[in-house]
DNA sequence: TTTAAGCAATGGTCCGATAAAATGCAACGT
DNA sequence: ACGTTGCATTTTATCGGACCATTGCTTAAA
């Protein structure tokens, strides 16, 4: 090696020309510059605009597409519009995280128990009727399906997703909303759905039911984290802690 | 409109060439068919086995690509080696949710209400001697920089991601970290950080970190509790309860 | 032995063309 | 007047080929 003079040029990283202009789209959807339902320029006008290739600008708008922000149609007045992305964007980001890294049943269920809780005391504040009535309707399902596993699996979901929804905390609901299928599909390989636990289910709905309808916060939470740390002690049991008896 | 007989045929979805092939090579890699480290086929040959063009299999490394599950290098012995999605790829789906729907604040201290007294307690159960002294060592730099609000907010930052990694809790974590970002940049349109406040979390934070090094989780829990629901009452004070005094 | 030049493999980018889908419009028949 | 059908148009989807840029290996030269 020969001696050289050291030039203090910092590695240089060359972006790819799709990234660029995705992150200038990205910039302008969420600066609201591009609202939600409003066109962006056929491919081939951005390809006239930025001077890339139709590949590359293609490239950017998969990128965009799969984070949720557009979403494109074929046809005449077709194009890409913009569309916010939904919850459902977030949970498939969670659900491909707990799924890849093997994410514990256990994890799971103590993030539940962190959350739901609040997630009652919320819906007990913010609750509309029609959210009651909704919630009211799918307990009295739940309860007609208590013999059978699969509906009442289904239905036991959908209760707790509809208190979730109650709550109007958007990032909780969507929280939830990524944890719940994860959750219910462990819960297939463990046996925690015995017709005892499933009258005491009934029962604990139907108090954190009435907590909510009253609109009394503090019994919504203290009865909905009874409920769930019950279900976490039942499915995971702890070393020196017995089962909390749920209810 | 005259009379027809109503045929039951369901809408027909025509998928994508490259969402298909996105799809399989998804499923394979979660199904843990393809362990993090190995190389896909290189472009050419995926295209040889799929019989698509190379422009749909690009399209379909793209979508993997964004969604964190490759990650695609040029140059010989480069491709697509299988990455799994970190906790930075919910952040950013949920940074981008949050960001597009307006997310108030209110919400996101709502959120961090709920999660982070449960942090604390899973890091009093759960931190390592290595987690408590950087734990430790952020809260000397927190103390010390309590006069230059700039890096008081960075390490008061860090400090709070410390514990929830030390929770061991990857669901958790991973929601911490997407709503932290987005909590501290919407701090800085309030005017939540003045001296007093600042040496009132500086007290906070000691006994917090005494509770975690003790293991004391209740303690930790209730005190992480108090200081962030202070936060919360102070930036967003709600009708009837005045802001709660912090410590 | 060391260095530099050349070669090979791979993704990045570009171009042009055709297929497929969705919409609007006009012609047609009733 | 009405509804239906077929055509034209616009747009994305897909294809095929070519060349460029980067990287790592190999070989030849000093």
């Amino acid at each position: 090696m020969t001696d050289r003079t050291t030039s203090s040029i910092a590695p240089i990283v060359v972006p790819k020309a799709s990234d660029i202009l995705a992150s200038q789209l990205r910039q302008m959807i969420v600066q609201g510059r591009l609202g939600a339902g409003t066109f962006l320029p056929t491919e081939r006008s951005l390809v006239a605009e930025s001077g890339l290739s139709r590949t590359s600008v293609r490239d950017a708008l998969r990128i965009l597409e799969s984070e949720g922000l557009i979403s494109t149609k074929v046809g005449r007045s077709g194009g890409s519009m913009v569309t916010l992305p939904g919850r459902d964007s977030v949970a498939r980001s969670v659900e491909l995280f707990v799924r890849t890294h093997g994410i514990r049943l256990e994890s799971l269920l103590e993030c539940r128990v962190a959350v739901e809780p609040t997630l009652a005391r919320l819906a007990a504040r913010n609750r509309t009727d029609a959210a009651l009535a909704e919630m009211t309707a799918l307990h009295e399902r739940f309860i007609a399906s208590v013999d059978d596993v699969k509906s009442y699996k289904a239905i036991n979901l959908d209760w707790h997703l509809a208190i979730a929804r109650a709550s109007g905390n958007e990032p909780l609901i969507a929280l939830m909303e990524a944890i719940s299928m994860p959750i219910s599909d462990a819960m297939d390989y463990q046996h925690v759905t015995t017709p005892e636990l499933r009258a005491i289910a009934v029962k604990a709905h139907t108090v954190i039911l009435q907590a909510i309808a009253a609109r009394d916060e503090d019994a919504a939470f203290n009865r909905m984290e009874r409920h769930v740390a019950g279900y976490r002690d039942i499915a995971t049991p702890r070393n020196g802690t017995k089962p909390a008896r749920q209810g």
